[in-house]
DNA sequence: ATTCATGCAAATTATTTGCAGCTTC
DNA sequence: GAAGCTGCAAATAATTTGCATGAAT
């Protein structure tokens, strides 16, 4: 029922409706976090819907440039994936255990506004990750 | 004469002077774009004082560990770095020649501040980066 | 003299690609 | 049936590591 939606979601951009792209859609879009392609991965096949980690990299790919995931390159290691709900967002990430949170809100508005006056840019779009310990880690570590 | 000032930064850090570390941080502070570790490589091999390529990821390592330098990892593809001026900078890219230019200003304090406040963590630092196409692009992409 | 930096080659990690067979339209 | 997914194995790209040698303290 829930892959239904997706299945829907990926005919309107007229992508192929195939199980593991309604699959990975369904994962990213329950998942607190982003994940990795290999976590991804990972948790199609505890669905019992196994899929070559390739075929997942061609996956994300495809619904990365239709809009329909995002792809975040925070660490320099592997690239994380979330499901693109079409809200501003941003994450604050744990130094210590590397948690992520996502942030609602954004106040970068007005300052873009005045960065395409200043630079004569178009302004498409930013990226924005905050860092810092949460409050386990801070009480964990304390000097 | 200018490595010279390099050695000392070395120095203070408790960090060997060496003749690559110190043409490294040479070179990107007279950078005015991040670069990556191969184009730092060759700029290397440029002034004669060729290093191995994985010796300039040491130097790298080291000297971002040292808040010598900061690692940008934009693109998802190889890391970028940047000599470290201790001011607050972001970027912003061109999507279509791919141009990076610095942005002095920064308008995320009271931001961090309130988000501090609400998730509890402690901030330490954040990323910005900024996407859009520079006025050359827009001009030879018009539609 | 000791500690650490470097070069070299080989290993690792994340991701991409070519091609044959199978699905979806 | 044609277009285009998928699996598999092999290729690539960026970065890391082990070890012997050489340079900095």
């Amino acid at each position: 029922m829930k892959d239904r939606d997706f299945d829907n979601d990926l005919a309107q951009k007229g992508l192929r409706r195939t199980r593991h792209r309604a699959a990975v859609l369904s994962i990213l879009e329950q998942s607190q976090q982003p994940l990795s392609a290999e976590e991804i991965f990972m948790e199609l096949k505890a669905r019992e819907m196994p899929a070559n980690l390739s075929t997942v990299y061609r996956i994300l790919d495809v619904l990365t440039s239709n809009n329909m995931l995002q792809k975040l390159n925070i660490t320099g290691g592997k690239s994380l994936y979330e499901y693109n709900r079409m809200v501003h967002r941003h994450h604050l990430l744990c130094l210590g255990c590397k948690k992520i949170l996502a942030i609602g809100s954004c106040p970068l508005g007005d300052f873009e506004k005045d960065l395409a006056k200043k630079t004569d840019f178009s302004i498409e779009g930013h990226k924005l990750d905050i860092y810092g310990y949460c409050p386990e880690c801070r009480k964990n570590d304390s000097p």
